[in-house]
DNA sequence: CATTATAGTTAGCCCCTGCTAACTTGTCAA
DNA sequence: TTGACAAGTTAGCAGGGGCTAACTATAATG
């Protein structure tokens, strides 16, 4: 969990998952990524650790103010990189997927002057 | 090994190796990698067992057809993504290493998409 | 020849992050 | 009340890919 991607995949799902429903446990988690329980109950336990989520006494999890902006952060970098690529004739599908990959490796520098080369000619 | 990063990285280094000296070696990419170099021998075993680099008796290493047809394309991608991160105005350096970290994880279709806009602006 | 430095290997540790097996809890229906 | 299912946890395995320690083998140098 010390490399970007999984923490990051674990945030961003809960994040896309919340703005669905208002009540995400982590067996939603587990479905939505395709992972099995005990992988969730780890993963998301390390996301706490660090202060990026809660679990309330239901069981419903909650992205705390610094999980929030991460969260947003990389679903910000998710939708732009796959316009990016839808943009130069990729497919909707491997754009996305493609952007899913890449969101998590890209710095802010180079983020920032794709994000601005995409305002400039919207 | 199965994970594309790191293989890439060892066939790329040795590519680029060679192109500056006709006499590659396992310390060489030990030390161009910042590697220790047991982690070196492990990594190119398994370069030779999966028939991308063979080892002369002198030490040399060498790209089999296949490696060098692997390498050239990660480095063809690494040279692509750093020249598509300058044109946006990002600097060299980060250019550059954003290049070396995503260029494992582009899918060929967005990687030609990316080429072909590329070869249209220049 | 003896010493020393360099390249390379072997053995084994560590962390990450998936996994399964098996357990506990809690809820809900018969 | 009991049986069953669903959510979650604990324990521990696997494999990737870094690492160090300690060894071997070869080459260079006094």
């Amino acid at each position: 969990m010390d490399n970007r991607e999984s923490a990051e995949m674990y945030l961003e799902t809960i994040y896309i998952l919340s703005e669905k429903s208002n009540a995400v446990r982590k067996i939603d988690i587990s479905r939505y990524m395709g992972y099995a329980k005990p992988s969730v109950t780890r993963g998301i336990s390390l996301l706490e650790k660090r202060g990026l989520v809660t679990v309330d006494e239901n069981g419903n999890l909650l992205l705390t103010e610094s999980g929030l902006n991460e969260a947003k952060q990389i679903y910000d970098r998710h939708t732009t990189l796959t316009t990016m690529f839808i943009n130069l004739g990729v497919d909707e599908k491997t754009a996305a997927d493609d952007a899913c990959r890449i969101e998590h490796y890209i710095s802010d520098t180079t983020f920032n002057a794709i994000k601005a080369h995409l305002e400039k000619y919207k």
